[in-house]
DNA sequence: TACACTACTTGTAAAGATTATAATATAATA
DNA sequence: TATTATATTATAATCTTTACAAGTAGTGTA
C-alpha cells in the first residue's frame, strides 16, 4: 500500500528527469512514513545513522526538488523552521500550543471564503490556508496532573 | 479618532507599568497609522529619520512588549520575516503572491471549523488563523500590460 | 566498455532575521 | 531632584536557509 505510493512518486520523479539517489529516496521514504510533519533538521537527524556523510544542504535540496514536483508540501508556522509533509490530500491542521504537535483533520474546503474574498478585494484568488490552535489531549492531561 | 486609540493604548501600557519612551511611542504610532502590515525592518527604516540612533533591537523589544500587552498582533507567513499590525478587530488577510501586499477583509468567524476540529481531535481549541492567497488588482493589470 | 554529459552531494561560507548580553541612559515617582 | 527600575544602544551570537565550488556518480551513446 505505502510501497505503492512510494513507487508512484519515484515514477513521477523519473518522468521529470529527476534522478533517484539513495539520499533522495531516503528523504522521500521517511516523509511518506511520517505522520509528525518533521522539520528539515528532524529529517537530517533521522537519516544520520543511515547516511553519516549526508550534508544538511542535501536535505534542503531534496525537499525543494520534491516540493517542485508536487510530492511534498511545505508548512510555515510561526516558529523558526518549516515543516514538511507528503500527505497531499485535502485536509487542515490543528497545532498544539504547548508541545507543537501537528494533527491532520478533515473539513469541507472553505470555497465560500475564497469567493467572498475575491469579490471584496478584487484579487484573483488561488488558494488559502487555515490552521486551528489549541491544547492537545496529552498536554491537557499533563496540565491536570501537574496541578495535583 | 486615531488619537483617541493611541491614547487608550498608552493608558493600557502605563497601567501595566510599561514606560512610554519616545521610541516606543513612535513604534506604536507608526503601527496605528499603517495599513501595510510592516516588518520590523520596515518600522526601523521608517523611524530612522526621527531616531538616527535607534537600535534594531529596540524595535524588536518594543514589538514584543506591545504584543505581550495585547496591542499588536504578529503575523508569520512563509517569507523570512514577521509582519505586525495594530488592527485587532476580527478580520482575515488576503496576500498577493506577486508583490506580497496584504489586504484586510471581513468574514464571519469560522467557529464551526473550530468546534468540529475540537470534537474530532480532542484538542482544547483556542483560536485559528486563515489567509487567502492570490494576485492583487495592480499585479493583474501589470501582468496584462507586460503581455503586449 | 569507455566516454561524455549532466545532475547530485558535500563542505563550507554567507545571508538574513531574531535574540542575548552588558554598559549606558532615561522615565516615573516620591 | 534623587532614586531606582526599566529601556536603549551596540554588538555578538544563534538559528535557519541558501549559495557556491569542487568532487562524485548516474545515464545515455558510440
Amino acid at each position: 500500500m505505502s510501497e505503492n505510493r512510494l513507487q508512484k512518486a519515484i515514477d513521477t520523479l523519473k518522468e521529470s528527469g529527476v534522478r533517484i539517489t539513495p539520499q533522495r529516496h531516503a528523504v522521500l521514504d521517511y516523509l511518506m512514513n511520517s505522520i509528525v510533519h518533521p522539520t528539515a533538521d528532524d529529517i537530517y537527524k533521522a537519516l544520520e545513522g543511515k547516511f553519516p556523510n549526508m550534508s544538511v544542504a542535501t536535505v534542503y535540496n531534496n525537499l525543494r526538488v520534491l516540493r517542485e514536483n508536487g510530492l511534498v508540501r511545505e508548512l510555515t508556522y510561526g516558529d523558526a523552521s518549516s515543516r514538511f509533509e507528503c500527505n497531499l490530500s485535502d485536509h487542515y491542521h490543528i497545532i498544539c500550543e504547548s508541545c507543537g504537535k501537528i494533527v491532520d483533520f478533515h473539513y469541507p474546503s472553505l470555497d465560500e471564503v475564497e469567493s467572498l474574498a475575491q469579490k471584496v478585494t478584487g484579487f484573483n484568488v488561488s488558494h488559502h490556508r487555515m490552521e486551528v490552535y489549541g491544547i492537545c489531549k496529552d498536554c491537557q492531561e499533563l496540565g491536570i496532573k501537574q496541578q495535583h
